[in-house]
DNA sequence: CTCATTGCAAAGGATTTGCACTAAT
DNA sequence: ATTAGTGCAAATCCTTTGCAATGAG
């Protein structure tokens, strides 16, 4: 299947600030790193579920915040009302698309975005931290019709 | 005080939508079209409260719905966890810069920005809708440690 | 008068917290 | 053994909804 063990630095996270390394623990981290999506806890809390491993809902938000603490995982908030959670992988900055009719998200970067946003803000006195772009549309697939290379996952969604 | 009359848009949308014309709406209208703040809902009833003229809960959150419907309000969602309300005033799509340290909302125009999401859109087979573009930083009143110039009604800031 | 709006309180969805219980070290 | 994590349910926060009372046209 792939994800041996993409949970190891995770491990190694947990070793290094003396943390209890629990079974809820690697399977919500092992969801989480070992996905592409940029899932919701509820996505996160569905998927142990189907897989049989079941975890309570404060252990999955408790532990998705250690894995954020950690740099292993970013929070997003697409103002869907709720947050989603990406694995870090190597694309450190990068902006998002999310499809209004099927929720997927495709990711990309521009390099230009960091220096104009950085621009922007110094034009009106701001030190700039970091910014959030999500452009809004509709994919593909949507658009042709094809119901194909969505989400994948069915328990992911329809929300 | 400056806004005399600016709500008359606002009156003439509902009589042409042959809804009532309340004393209610007019007074969450006044605030939030009579603002140059970014408002949330609980800002409108804290401000209507002050004023002497309280506004239920339920009627502030209808009629700031009634106000978008309109047109003449928008609904910003900057991942705070509640959404603000702004007058449309004459800038059609702008964007935000957010003070991450006293919440002050500033905004600017970008016309690139328009044209490039719309080609970033395109090369990932995505048609564009909208974007949304938050730059988060400190602004300089916050940096020079100044606690002038901010949000200036006190019953708005801190939430 | 008649129907839509209002206000209050209950309902909801996402996320957090209190606390007894269980497990990691 | 100790200490921290876990689950469940209760609690929060923001927003929505049900329903009787109220007010606009």
């Amino acid at each position: 299947m792939g994800g041996a063990g993409v949970t190891d630095a995770f491990v190694a996270y947990l070793r290094e600030h003396n943390q209890p390394v629990t079974g809820q623990r690697l399977a919500v981290a092992g969801v989480v790193l070992g996905s592409r999506e940029h899932l919701s806890a509820d996505d996160v809390t569905r998927l142990l579920d189907a897989r049989g491993a079941a975890v309570g809902t404060a252990t999955v938000y408790r532990t998705l915040e250690v894995l954020v603490k950690s740099g292993l995982v970013v929070e997003r908030d697409f103002g869907e009302g709720f947050r989603r959670y990406e694995p870090s992988r190597g694309m450190p900055n990068h902006e998002h698309l999310l499809c209004t009719a099927c929720g997927t998200v495709r990711e990309f970067r521009d390099e230009r975005l960091e220096r104009m946003t950085t621009l922007m803000a110094e034009a009106h006195g701001f030190a700039r931290q970091r910014h959030r772009l999500v452009i809004y549309g509709v994919c593909e697939e949507c658009r042709t019709g094809k119901g194909s290379s969505g989400p994948a996952d069915p328990s992911l969604r329809p929300r």
